[in-house]
DNA sequence: CCTGTTGGTTTATTATGTGAACCATCGGTT
DNA sequence: AACCGATGGTTCACATAATAAACCAACAGG
């Protein structure tokens, strides 16, 4: 592995529940010498994507990040333009709704909007990496990625919170086929205690899986007819979410959709 | 130089005017070897911190620092606590204002505001880096930064745009120093045609310097009476933010400002 | 006063990154 | 078509830069 991977790993140590790490934490959670560690946070603070509190010496993510989040934002818009549909969603559904990335191989949360409608919501935490075995986004984009993607899930650890419905291989395996036979992924208690969740992947212009959309909705208030609507809404977010970024559904999947849309239509040969 | 800093310096090339770099321009850029170049941005991508364009095959920041900015803004949040306050700067002042950070020694606009009042306003762009020698924020901060930080500054280049009021060393020198003096900086027309900028530095828990606020003013209608409460409202501005942070600037500023606040009162021994 | 932390530094060893030269491909000119 | 000057990407001998272990000073708790 290269020397720069290696100091972009120490970057991915940092979460949204440890967001703040001491050096010699930071070369146990890596498994790299302190030495090594230390020379490489070194560098990152050196460029400030990485600085270093005063008092603790405990290391946090730097400013500088803050610099190429904007210019990101500002060459590829993909965030900030598809808040407006994330939050007209969430007022639709009355349902959290939030969008997911696939960066790096990893499923990050990086908008989501709440309804103004209820008092009980599902919250959401952004910047947090979602497990692809136990959500429906991961379920929904692993219906369209290859093969491989898939096994890499199987081979890591299926485990769910205590208490939630656990996750068993052949499970996921069944689970991500349904969610590309049926052009959706629905899960519930998977995640989060009492909340369904579904989505629909993402695409970009080149039709490769960018992330996925989705609705977590309060399970004791779901009702079968929101289980119905709730796809359709879905649907018809991410179709304008890709039209912003110039992205299409692949055929099979369109197809799907309009099913979905329009249930009362048989397909006519 | 280590290695994790030279991909790190590829990074600092993409810029607002620049989003998009190929890889032998940015080997010519970085002054890297062609492979070397090739090496530490495959490396970049891997993690997300760098995407390809498939068409083009150039390189621009990729979706990994979105969820960094998410992390860092979290854990620190200086730029979405502050906005509120320069929105409130922008409209108290009717021009524009925005806040940079010092971060790796360079000034970098992470946010600003624009006033509702008049049609004409002077525009910004996030996620630049402002020039220290022809700043109004660049004079702030380095007349509370370590005297190394100005000879730095000194030793490069000092050029205005062409038809912009050039800046010498001397001149230089005497404009931190009567912004040290005064307590704020002033300048007109000297980063961009027409515009009059006044700004305050910003500090930290421990004192340091941590960027500036200014407001950037259309000089055609900058009144007399303008160019004194913009001090006085920057100070303001500025003392709410550093309320936020827990930071707060040195005594001897901290002085100065109170002189500006209240005018009229005689400093009494 | 011992023990187990912590952040940080030094060292010889060696793995890693490097630069020059090379290829294949593209788009425009002659 | 043949050529030119770009481009992105690859190879390999060589030297620089990264590494691991051991060490230090400082601190906290028993």
């Amino acid at each position: 592995m290269g020397t720069t991977s290696k100091a972009l790993t120490l970057l991915d140590l940092f979460t949204r529940s440890r967001p703040q790490i001491g050096l010699s934490e930071l070369a146990r959670l890596s498994g790299t010498n302190k030495a090594t560690c230390y020379r490489l946070m070194s560098e990152l603070v050196e460029h400030g994507l990485v600085e270093q509190v005063v008092s603790s010496k405990e290391y946090r993510i730097g400013p500088a990040v803050l610099r190429l989040a904007a210019l990101r934002e500002a060459t590829v818009p993909t965030r900030e333009a598809a808040l407006p549909i994330l939050q007209a969603l969430a007022a639709a559904t009355g349902e959290t709704a939030h969008m997911s990335h696939l960066v790096a191989g990893q499923l990050v949360t990086l908008s989501f909007a709440y309804p103004a409608a209820h008092g009980m919501r599902v919250m959401m935490e952004d910047a947090d990496r979602l497990p692809f075995h136990a959500t429906s986004s991961g379920h929904a984009v692993l219906g369209w990625m290859e093969d491989a993607a898939l096994a890499r899930v199987l081979e890591g650890p299926l485990a769910t919170a205590p208490g939630l419905v656990p996750v068993t291989a052949d499970d996921l395996r069944a689970r991500v086929a349904a969610a590309r036979a049926r052009g959706w992924a629905e899960t519930a208690n998977t995640f989060e205690a009492d909340v369904s969740s579904f989505a629909v992947p993402l695409f970009d212009a080149q039709g490769q899986v960018q992330g996925a959309l989705a609705v977590a909705a309060a399970a004791p208030r779901l009702t079968d007819a929101a289980r119905i609507t709730i796809p359709r809404q879905l649907i018809a977010a991410a179709r304008e979410i890709m039209a912003l970024w110039g992205g299409h559904p692949p055929a099979e999947l369109s197809a799907l959709w309009r099913k979905t849309e329009q249930p009362t239509e048989k397909v006519q040969g």
